[in-house]
Parts: C-alpha cells; structure tokens; sequence
DNA sequence: GCCACGCATCGAAGTTTGTGGATACGTTGA
DNA sequence: TCAACGTATCCACAAACTTCGATGCGTGGC
C-alpha cells in the first residue's frame, strides 16, 4: 500500500526537492529526525518522570536543603508507603536523575547535576527541527 | 515514625532557617517545590512521551516537510502496524502535543507550536530550584 | 450507487507497572 | 551482644499499557 499514485495531495505548499515523487499523499521524511537508539533513551529518561510520584519526588530534591533528602522526609509528602517510595526513587537512580549515598543510618538522594538542563535541551531541540 | 530525636544529623551544613526542629535526619522540605496537581500534569505529558514510537512520532513529524505528516508516512518509519501507530498519535494528541486535522482522504499531524518549548522550560525550572 | 482507500475504533492477548505487607540487611546506641 | 532504627528487597496482585487483527466510518473516484 502507498504506493498508488492515484490521489494527489491537495493543496499542500510541497517544499520537497525537485525530483521527488509527487504522488505521496505528503512529504516524506525529508530528514531523518532521530535514531530509533536515540528515541529510545529519551523514552527511558520520559518514563521515569511519567509517575505523578517521581515528579514530586524529584522536585522535593531539588528543592530540599543542602540539594538532598533523606527518604524518611519523602514518604509524607507524597503519601505512600516506604518501600514505595524506596522502589520510586530507585527508577530515578536507574534512569540516572538521582543519586544515592549512604551516610551513617541514613540513605541521602540527590539531583544529578547536568541531568534535568541536558534533557530540557532534548527535548527543545526536537521543537527546533520543525523550525 | 519520625518523630523521634536520637540520631542526629552527621554532616549536613544545615541551611534551615533557625528555630527550625533539628532533630530530623536532614532538612525537612524547605519550600513547597511542586503541587501535586502540578506534578500530575507534568507526569501525564512525560508519559505521553514515555514510548520510544512516539518520541520517534513526535521527532518525524517535526522534521517533516512543512511541519506536518499523515499516517501513511510514519508506519514504515517506526515498523508497527497501522492502527498501532494511529494508537500512539492519539496519546499525543490527547496529550496536547500534536494536533490532527482532516484534509480530504488523509489526516494530517503537526505540532503544537509552544508545548516542547514549554516543556523544556518545565523541565529546567525543577533543576533550578536546586540551584 | 458502488467500490477502493485512509484511518480510527474495537476486542483480545501478553507484558509492564504501581502498590503495600513481610522480611532481610546494615548502622547505631546501649 | 543485643535491640531499635532506616531502607532496600521480595512477593503477590490489580491496573494500565502495547500490540495487532478485524471491523467500521468518512472521502473520493468511477
């Protein structure tokens, strides 16, 4: 399928280079947009925000005292339960936001510093290529 | 739990304004760093995104030919079937990134011109706040 | 009026995810 | 040495998600 060249594109401004079949319904990809290996890391990274929790979770980080917090001043906040919270915060250390140090009898996560600026850019570079 | 004053904290330099209890294990949340409502709308756009088809969908349609692409153009490109992939654009539209719009046989998807940007912005306030 | 086409919707199967109770592990204080 | 504490891990279960084949709906050409 798609390759009938029966109806033509309606009123589409074609910016395509000459030479390309017109018979498409639109233009193709002009331009390979991104790698599948590309959108796949970006995906992992979306996935650990896409929990209403994670966000909280790393914005209560971010804004915390010292940059870090402990996960007995998480669980309130967000109204679960401690190994919830535990498994949250592991997602995030998984997917590279957070770290996770061990001082004393306390377990202390913190941003990953480049991390939240690096996917902003991402994710505007994206809205970039349509220009 | 929480509650109690026996372990004190190690190391931390303490940047909570005084008169604060210090008897917890690090600085309780400082500043309300994200309303819960406003963690939910950010977790749903982040799990719009939380597919590597549809980050791959958002960056092909983006990088298409006068900013918009049909269906016909972004099953191949991904290699899943077509009510598959016409799945995942829902999502994203449901989600307000992209919109939809009938032109004779074929539906046409394009951006929504500020939400990337928009997003971006999101993303890099939650790490400002740390900063 | 009929058929071909582009695409959305429906139904179903398999997988992943969110959640909490129970429990194990390392640390601290007695 | 032992008990209490802070957390991570394990287990189980319900809910949500991804995927595709089948089907329905609107548009366009004959």
């Amino acid at each position: 399928m798609r390759g009938k060249m029966e109806g033509m594109p309606p009123t589409l401004p074609v910016t395509t280079t000459p030479g390309t079949d017109p018979a498409a319904c639109c233009d193709p990809v002009t331009e390979a947009p991104l790698t599948g290996e590309r959108a796949r890391d970006l995906a992992r990274t979306f996935k650990a925000l896409g929990d209403p929790t994670r966000v909280q979770l790393l914005s209560i980080v971010a804004a915390a005292g010292g940059g870090e917090a402990c996960v007995c001043d998480l669980t309130e906040p967000v109204g679960l339960s401690q190994p919830t919270v535990s498994h949250h915060l592991k997602i995030l250390v998984d997917a590279g936001m957070l770290t996770r140090e061990q001082r004393g009898r306390w377990g202390y996560y913190a941003l990953v510093p480049g991390t939240l600026d690096g996917l902003a850019n991402d994710i505007a570079d994206i809205g970039d290529t349509a220009r």
